[in-house]
DNA sequence: CGGATCATTCAGTCTTGACTGAACGATCCG
DNA sequence: CGGATCGTTCAGTCAAGACTGAATGATCCG
């Protein structure tokens, strides 16, 4: 029988960042891998994290290349070697901020065609819809400003 | 048979704000009352809502006591009326970034309550994680002084 | 070439949570 | 009081998608 209540720190702290990403929509193991990076601090192959975290190797190929995808982790490799290894990026803050402007760009683009197509006499809706893309807009704009300053 | 291409270009705008709701974890139909109130641009009750967008009274109740909690729309009242009405808040600006604000804030504080566990032999992972808490805890900051910005 | 060891893909399973319908309690009006 | 009309709650259904295991393709080494 397993231990029930874990009091591993490590294992805390993996558990942790899951629950977190899960909680942002990402799923869950995503968030298990980078807290488990974060914990070693340096390149993981897939089978290491496969059975450090009991999940499929399908599993972590999967969601290793999501966080590749997010610029929170980038693939290396080692030569003499043919397995890819993980590691972190030193420093996320640009793709994350990234990523949350594109989104908010791209919501802000998909409501102002939306919008275009109402019609005339919908005169305040319009106005009302202007409103709320010019501040995803300007929001957008905001952040890559932010990530100006963090990485300076 | 119903119709299978809508066109009509409301019935449209309010099924985007669905979908881009979809996309941010929340629920489909939270975004579509949202969508609906920007068009009508009035309180409506909670029934009239149930039938303009097929759903049940119940999904009605429970999402727009949701989207009220996340300060994107208000409860009125009218006179001699039993109803339950809801309506746009002017600017949700305050409400969206502070939620985020809100959220990362408890990320931060939960990451650190991790991190203060580990042992100290495990210096490095610490500062890890105590850099990534610290750009949490600035973007929390930073979305504070948006807030001031952009409703000034 | 043939076996071994990778990562990836895909069909299928299973879990999560959005949504519904029926009941309930509350409030109002006749 | 009794019927009607609210909003909410709750058990149950259903769909989306996370995850798995087996199969596939690629690369390396003997």
């Amino acid at each position: 029988m397993t231990q029930h209540t874990p009091i591993d720190p490590v294992v805390n702290f993996i558990e942790l960042m899951g629950l977190q990403f899960q909680g942002d929509g990402a799923p869950r193991i995503a968030g298990r891998i980078y807290g488990l990076l974060l914990m070693e601090g340096r390149p993981l192959g897939l089978q290491d994290m496969a059975t450090r975290l009991q999940v499929s190797r399908a599993s972590i190929s999967t969601n290793a290349r999501l966080l590749a995808t997010k610029g929170l982790v980038e693939l290396v490799s080692q030569p003499g070697d043919r397995q890819d290894y993980y590691q972190l990026i030193p420093v996320p803050h640009v793709s994350i901020l990234e990523t949350v402007s594109a989104r908010m760009a791209s919501a802000a683009e998909r409501m102002t065609q939306a919008e275009a197509m109402l019609p005339e006499e919908m005169g305040e809706a319009k106005t009302r819809v202007r409103a709320l893309v010019s501040f995803y807009r300007q929001s957008a704009d905001f952040m890559q400003r932010w990530v100006r300053e963090v990485s300076s």
